[in-house]
DNA sequence: CGATTAACCTGGAAGC
DNA sequence: TGCTTCCAGGTTAATC
């Protein structure tokens, strides 16, 4: 589902709740979600402390008190939802108890922490999502985060940057900027809406940007993101945050979803098209991206 | 090597 | 109302 604006607002929603805290007790209730759990995941994460969250491209890592990181990728549908504790609750139980759990609700984690206890649950309806845990000092090196490009709210992302990276590359600009191992984070919705912006043709070959369009290109997608991240991501289908409450962005999309509606770029008269570029929808103004 | 396509899953919406 | 088809924010493996 969610790409960084996303992933950030579910970090930053549960990291009161999870950074400190001590996992008294870990339920898993299935073998995998896109790929298998790692093997004794919920021993493993038992017992241990959350020393903090971090967040990489579109993942969300937990350096543990074990000396693991706890890797999670939300796939398409993943979401955590925090359930505090209720006065009728039996002690030792899940407050969230077994049984009453929800559908989808496929690994749950019982907290303590200095200000009381709370579940966290993860729930995936299409188990695009994946978990894993990896020793601290292989993170880095871990199959699906070694590849990662740059982060673009990060110091090394520019137009410079851009120019240099999308060089030679005859791939639509479209695909190149959902291609993690050069940009890491973007998705198809921030995608569009950052090229609607920089009023670049997300048909363009990605190579043939110049200069003053790269910096055009990185500016608007370093001012979607923040806009985003401001409003608490996007909310479409199925994303909420952490404690249940939507994201807005969606309500500020230009392009995005907006199919048959007038561009909103100044001086454009123009009207948002679909199309499909490698099996994805793409939304832009032909009139004046290009 | 590079670039589309199919596949992984489920559910909601739209069409008949 | 009920059945069918299409579509979805991501990523990978397989295929042109």
């Amino acid at each position: 589902m969610p790409e960084l604006p996303e992933v950030e607002t579910v970090r930053r929603g549960l990291e009161p709740v999870l950074a400190g805290a001590l996992i008294e007790k870990a339920e898993v209730r299935r073998a995998d979600l896109r790929f298998p759990f790692p093997p004794r995941f919920a021993a493993r994460l038992s017992g241990a402390r959350v020393l903090s969250l971090r967040r990489r491209a579109k993942f969300i890592l937990a350096p543990l008190s074990s000396g693991e990181t706890w890797l999670v990728h939300l796939g398409m549908t993943g979401r955590f939802v925090i359930h505090h504790p209720e006065a009728s609750d039996m002690p030792g139980a899940f407050h969230h108890a077994a049984g009453r759990h929800a559908a989808h609700d496929h690994v749950q984690l019982r907290l303590a922490r200095e200000g009381g206890r709370a579940d966290v649950v993860y729930n995936d309806v299409r188990r695009f999502g994946f978990m894993d845990l990896v020793p601290d000092a292989e993170v880095e090196s871990h199959p699906m985060l070694a590849g990662l490009g740059v982060e673009p709210l990060g110091n090394e992302f520019s137009g410079a940057f851009l120019l240099e990276a999308l060089a030679g590359r005859r791939t639509p600009l479209k695909a190149a900027l959902l291609d993690q191992t050069i940009v890491a984070g973007l998705g198809n919705i921030y995608v569009c809406e950052a090229l609607n912006r920089a009023r670049l043709s997300p048909l363009r070959h990605a190579g043939t940007i110049s200069a003053r369009e790269a910096g055009r290109l990185a500016a608007a997608i370093r001012a979607v993101l923040e806009e985003a991240l401001a409003a608490g991501g996007s909310t479409l289908r199925d994303f909420v945050q952490a404690d249940g409450s939507l994201g807005y962005f969606q309500h500020s999309f230009r392009a995005y979803d907006r199919e048959g509606a007038a561009c909103t770029n100044a001086r454009c008269a123009g009207t948002i098209l679909r199309l499909v570029q490698s099996g994805r929808s793409t939304f832009y103004c032909a009139r004046c991206q290009t």
